[in-house]
DNA sequence: CCAAAAACAATCCGGCTGGCATGTAAAGTC
DNA sequence: GACTTTACATGCCAGCCGGATTGTTTTTGG
């Protein structure tokens, strides 16, 4: 007669745990910004005390750099398994960049930004921010190259992706401040036309 | 024998002190960042007492949307003279670009990129930011006219630009946490080629 | 079943932040 | 040259932030 969740193994108490306040971080990212976090305000999102956060993660630093890779490694499940979906054919590229414009501006990529600009001025966010970006780089040119076949280039290939990255990451700081957002969809439009030209399809 | 710098107008101290304290805010955003950007801080750098900030910017976020304008402003200054001494011929698209790409990139739009990010959960900074950001949007259209020359179609012309300056956008973030330079000035030289083409130059 | 360890809770504390109240000096007014 | 207004300085304070400490519960290993 027991709660029906007892005899929970260390282990999975932790993970849970673990889960709840990075969850918690990147919700408060998402919501206040970077400045605007707290400690206090993630453990009371995640429904914890500071001592649990401090038995975790020691400092806050170092929960801010664990949430940074749990977001990554988020956003690089997400742009991998959407890949099985998409459709073969001319919309293939066209899906391709949408999918990627997605995952670039989505509440994930939000919180990315937010610690990517934190991390410019603070030298441990960003020794830790730059090997998981890398990681997460070369998984969007994996990606990339599944929709664009094995026929393209592989130098244009990347030239491509990258330019395509970056101009979303542009837009994705349009959208941040509230944008237009149609005026988006048709510059994103315009673009996949450049690069069906670009890469020869 | 008194001072040399006797008998300053009140309007002329006063405008003084404020550029001092606008100065100021921007080189802490630009080597703090926005989190860590302290209104005491400010004030060391400005040289200046709590007292005279508080006395011409009542509150922080008034100092900043105030800092945001000066910015700006600079900014528009900064890309308008700029044009004045662009070569003509083919030469002219290629510095154009260039020019936008070191204007957009510098310790100015730095300190654009932070405030634009803490906009996005302030409200207050954000409604202050969309009028000025737009007006710099009117003069980055206005200079990329005077680069393209009258030939070229208008809407299609905008379509470049806007892609262009959410490409550098882009670039300057990942300028922001240490990139690769040489990476990015092929990703604009690419870029340049495209625009040619996109124009029909 | 019991001791040790891990997970979690509650509370305290030094430091700093931004706002405010109060005081002084310089500039403008008549 | 007194008087007002504006510009600037100094010091104080309530609040909050993150880190450390200490105490309680749950799991684990023997």
């Amino acid at each position: 007669m027991a709660s029906p969740v007892r005899h929970r193994t260390q282990a999975e108490r932790s993970e849970r745990t673990r889960e709840l306040l990075l969850d918690a971080t990147i919700s408060c990212l998402v919501e206040l910004g970077y400045a605007r976090t707290t400690v206090h305000e993630i453990c009371r999102r995640a429904g914890l005390s500071r001592g649990a956060q401090q038995h975790h993660f020691t400092t806050k630093a170092e929960l801010m750099t664990s949430a940074l890779e749990h977001l990554f490694r988020r956003l690089g499940e997400e742009i991998m398994t959407a890949t099985a979906n998409l459709p073969p054919g001319p919309e293939r590229l066209d899906e391709g960049i949408g999918l990627l414009w997605r995952a670039y501006s989505g509440t994930l990529s939000t919180a990315a930004v937010e610690l990517w600009v934190a991390a410019r001025t603070d030298a441990e966010l960003r020794r830790s921010l730059l090997p998981v970006d890398r990681e997460l780089g070369h998984l969007t040119l994996e990606f990339y190259r599944r929709i664009a076949g094995p026929s393209v280039d592989e130098a244009r290939l990347q030239t491509m992706l990258l330019l395509t990255v970056n101009l979303i990451r542009g837009l994705a700081l349009d959208a941040m401040i509230g944008g237009d957002s149609a005026r988006r969809t048709a510059l994103l439009a315009e673009w996949k036309t450049l690069v069906a030209a670009g890469i020869g399809m």
